[in-house]
DNA sequence: CTGTTTATTTTGTGATCACAAAATTGAGAA
DNA sequence: TTCTCAATTTTGTGATCACAAAATAAACAG
């Protein structure tokens, strides 16, 4: 899946002498990166544990190892990524210790960020969340869980950004890419069916823009999503 | 201040022949100045809108650009830094709707990391706690507000870090990075003797094992120190 | 076949380079 | 002076290189 234009990548014609394309614009071989990398994580298609190498990506990705080197960094930063003691980069392994102090921190900043929200949500934007829950039911159902997790995110930060937040929201966003790698996982194990769609109650409340049941229901889907882990065990490994 | 040896830097001697030093261990580098930056920031020597450039950093430590710009990817991850549309990095400004919410986002994960590190402060740490409360008490009448924003941070991240955190940990301190350059400035502006020290019942509510006086502390604490802000003008410029 | 040791490959790290976009400076005209 | 525009410098970006540590593969001895 080459994210440059092919002109990029083996730009190696005369010694000290690199042909570049004209760059769309500043910096967006690095953003492409980023995006990249943090879909695959959202969406599962990085499993725990799997390596992370500099060439691997960069090859994959049809650019230098420059641009992954510091969007691998930046991930690191995020906990999104983990760099071992011999600086190998591998997608985190998920631990019960980890697993229940993430669920603590997505239900304190998830509700605080959804009633921030609240007040600047209106019926266009629980028609968008209706839609994109209609789609989420449809991927549920087919088991693509795939799918399901990259509209479950949209599901979501559709309803966090109205917050207009600067500081919780990145807080939040890194504790998504921390735990999705490791819940696809989980869905690969028991399957899509078990979910239980509490989005409709979201929907609701935000349409009688009532904060207090927005927030039980983002609690509730937060608690039934990674709660059915505590009845499946836990860590992937000890 | 060069953070590397002097063997290190000016390493060009023959044509595509670099010599490098032994090179202590891996990644040696890139840790000091992310170390070098991190202190920097927290304790205020980088100041609300100062530009942060590759070559400058570099040269100020004594490295090349290449592990600055790791770092630089990092922290700007973190909210630490502020990368703009055109490339150029440059320490965070605040503003009026960034404090608030730092604040809040402080005061529902520091009260949290409190109570789970509770259970696992003992006498010695209370002990070592008050030898670094009267550092602060020190710093505060001395007027070094640069000590004070140093210890001030290492007191409450030696209770913080009894939490075996790995999760909300990284969060607050995201958060510290993020306010730290502009309390240095309110301390320039207003001095550091208005400080009250909310430490000692914190240290109190530690020996006496007390989960809620210690959240009540930190609450305290951290309202006193970014509260007092809401009273002088919270918005360096609007 | 098993365990150990050596050779090979892979991989991260620091450094340097070339280039373009952007910011800064400088000169000249009104 | 003040404005405008060209020249210069600064700065981030992508690329490539050299090296060492680490991991893997390959020989080899038992």
């Amino acid at each position: 899946m080459p994210v440059a234009s092919s002109a990029n990548q083996t730009a190696k014609a005369s010694p000290s002498k690199t042909v570049r394309a004209p760059a769309a614009q500043r910096g967006a071989t690095r953003l492409q990166v980023d995006q990249a990398v943090r879909n695959a994580l959202l969406t599962g298609r990085f499993v725990p544990g799997k390596a992370v190498t500099l060439r691997g990506l960069a090859q994959e990705l049809g650019v230098s190892p420059m641009p992954v080197r510091e969007v691998i960094q930046g991930l690191a930063a995020e906990r999104a990524l983990d760099v071992k003691p011999n600086g190998r980069v591998q997608v985190p392994e998920m631990t019960a210790d980890r697993f229940s102090e993430i669920l603590k921190a997505r239900l304190l900043l998830e509700t605080e960020l959804s009633c921030m929200a609240m007040e600047n949500l209106d019926n266009t934007d629980a028609k968008e969340l209706t839609s994109i829950d209609l789609d989420i039911d449809e991927s549920i159902i087919s088991g693509n869980a795939e799918a399901y997790m990259r509209l479950n995110h949209l599901f979501h930060f559709r309803i966090y950004r109205a917050s207009n937040s600067s500081i919780l929201l990145p807080l939040v966003e890194s504790l998504w890419l921390q735990f999705a790698p490791y819940m696809r996982t989980v869905y690969g194990r028991v399957g899509t069916v078990n979910l239980i769609d509490q989005h409709k109650e979201a929907i609701h409340a935000i349409s009688n823009k009532n904060a207090d049941a927005l927030r039980n229901a983002i609690t509730a889907d937060i608690q039934d999503g990674m709660g059915m882990i505590g009845r499946e065990g836990l860590p992937p490994e000890a």
